[in-house]
DNA sequence: GTGGTCTAGACCACT
DNA sequence: GTGGTCTAGACCACA
């Protein structure tokens, strides 16, 4: 499924949340797919169950899951989320920074403006393959 | 100077790092200015001197700032000559989360390179006040 | 593991980092082998456990450890691939500067020769130990 | 005479003294020479007379320079100084330290050993020129 | 005055 | 349990 990286600065339930997130996003997991249990996923990631389960907790908590007691945990249909302004602020503002350390680095705008558009051209493609 | 907000989640001495370097690249801090002390700030901000301590000596690992002991912290003179491939990829990278990340709260693709067109002109605005 | 000695000039923090360093290099401690935590290696050498924290952060910072939190802190993976030459020249000159020294000193020419050839033998010794 | 990098972590005083020892052991500086007063070396290095003060002494504790009230401090007579066993070995240990990092750096023994001989042949050109 | 180190003890998030 | 952050207050060397 994925795999965590534990010398990563993300904490492992990040990361688990990032993954699902994505898979979810890119369309290898649907509407209605079965995720792996708790335990299941504990074992494949060897991971303890408890961060399992903060993850899918989060996860649920953001919408993009829901569970069935008795019955495991399935992806939520993906009803137009309302856009979070207030996110999508934050986000913003760590671009901007980080668009800031590049110009700090040396970079001109227009190597700037580069990398910028192959991340875009990257998301646009990967959006293709979601189809 | 700048404000330290108790609410945000970023710790105290990553808000500090973060404002510094900003001071500087945006040019209202030049190269061999003197920040102010330890103490100084810490009265400013109250802030206990040993969490400014450790914001400016991530400054110092960072490249930003130098240390003289006994006369105080410097900003470094910032010798751009060897452009460091390595951190820019590391900045890559977070740009493509970030830019992931925009897309999981349901922002399209227009709307996500709006935004960084709009980066990308603040950041030419700036350029030129700094000027 | 080892000890600290408090008349030593060298900070606490330092004897620390340095007495890790030569357990890995060393072959003592491999890589992924878990360090002691923080807290107890603060109780087995009667230190405070900051001042643990902050030979472990240094010594994440050179690349020689890294830390998982909530799990504790590994030796990292040494891949040795891209030879850090800016790291090396830095070494070098502290070289130089130790050899000045004994110049200083009185040694003559011949009696450094001996100085370096002895550290170049037992180099090679131990490295056979290692294997 | 000699600048002082503020930069450089070495504390000013340590700076002075290595530079005035330099000077003398290459012979540009030779006994009975007149050093520079405290006041005028303060100004050229834009120091303060303290700390110039501080390299003093401590020159002159180690037997390099001698003062005489109201004339001035000289070089003092290269009388053969007492071999000190105890900062050789120290000397020794931080060789030792630094080839260690050598070796983890990924450097093979022999290009250690061409590190080490270009040191040395360094060290007897410059004996040369102070003949 | 400056930065650097250290201690003691607290609170937090994550595993 | 783990590491991470922060405070309060102390002592040191250097300028």
């Amino acid at each position: 499924m994925f795999q965590i990286d534990l010398k990563n600065r993300k904490s492992i339930y990040e990361q688990i949340v990032d993954n699902v997130k994505e898979l979810i996003i890119t369309g290898v997991l649907n509407a209605e797919d079965k995720l792996p249990s708790v335990r299941e996923l504990s074992k494949t990631l060897t991971v303890n169950p408890n961060t399992i389960q903060k993850a899918y907790r989060e996860l649920e908590y953001q919408g993009y899951i829901y569970t069935v007691s008795g019955l495991g945990t399935f992806v939520a249909a993906h009803t137009g989320l309302p856009i979070d302004d207030n996110k999508i602020a934050q986000i913003k503002e760590r671009l901007r920074e980080n668009t800031r350390e590049l110009f700090y680095l040396g970079c001109s705008l227009e190597k700037i403006k580069s990398i910028l558009d192959e991340l875009l051209s990257e998301r646009s493609d990967w959006n293709d393959k979601s189809k």
